[in-house]
DNA sequence: GTTACTGCAAACAGTTTGCATTACC
DNA sequence: GGTAATGCAAACTGTTTGCAGTAAC
């Protein structure tokens, strides 16, 4: 997520509003690497939103995701997490506290990934690299 | 997974029973490359067994995942899909079409990850690579 | 005969939507 | 003032469970 400014800036440009709500996410998010549920950020911002709606929380996350602000991380199949940084990079999974770790990717990896060739070209968007078990806590 | 018999020996040996539904679900997921998601599964399997419950091939599924002779997927936010072919490889995601397709993983890649070392250990028991993007049929 | 499986129906959890009211610009 | 956002409530989708009847061994 680039800084509140430019995506405040964004969001005006495309005709969108900024409401007290919807800052309050925006400075959530930033700089957060905690990867947070919707419901974790709905459950946070009722700290100083105490009549937020979880819709509203959620309709403004897809937004962001939308306009390729966060990255919406399918790691976790009970739900989705967030992420801000959207810089390339792995991620790890405990499968036993279900908390989710950045992990650094070597350059030179996802590059030589090797096409399926049957099927013709398949375009890569995004590369998602998930390592699955136990992190130091649980394991 | 492994060939039928083995399966079902390995059945047997866990004291689990097998029944016409669960025989022609391990058939339909032998060698099978679609990625298939339980509903998928549960349709085909109506073809031959007219009054199988889709419970009954949800409990089966898990018993397979649970021992290890099929993966389940969490590459599509929308449902699980799942892989009898547990050998290492990776997957692509069609936005579009929502279909998943095989990757072929170079051998040195994943080994090359370097794990968080802030956390300690984190204990890696599978790599999950996809790449999410446009098939063929859809780019 | 004993034990596990099947299939039903209902609960569950997370996600998504419609709509009247409210607030931004 | 016009347009979009909020928040409520309800619908939706896929997943999971309890339990009585049934079938494998």
């Amino acid at each position: 997520m680039r800084d509140i400014e430019s995506v405040i800036q964004r969001f005006r440009e495309a005709g969108l509003k900024i409401t007290p709500q919807r800052l309050s996410i925006f400075r959530l998010l930033k700089d957060n690497h905690t990867h947070p549920s919707a419901e974790d950020i709905y459950r946070e911002i009722l700290k100083v939103h105490p009549s937020i709606s979880f819709t509203t929380v959620y309709k403004t996350l897809q937004t962001l995701r939308d306009m390729g602000e966060i990255q919406e991380l399918s790691i976790n199949p009970e739900r989705a997490h967030y992420d801000p940084d959207i810089t390339e990079h792995a991620h790890t999974f405990c499968r036993s506290c279900r908390q989710i770790g950045d992990m650094a990717l070597p350059l030179n990896a996802p590059l030589d990934l090797k096409l399926p060739t049957e099927q013709g070209g398949f375009k890569v968007h995004a590369l998602q690299v998930h390592a699955v078990g136990l992190c130091g806590e649980c394991g």
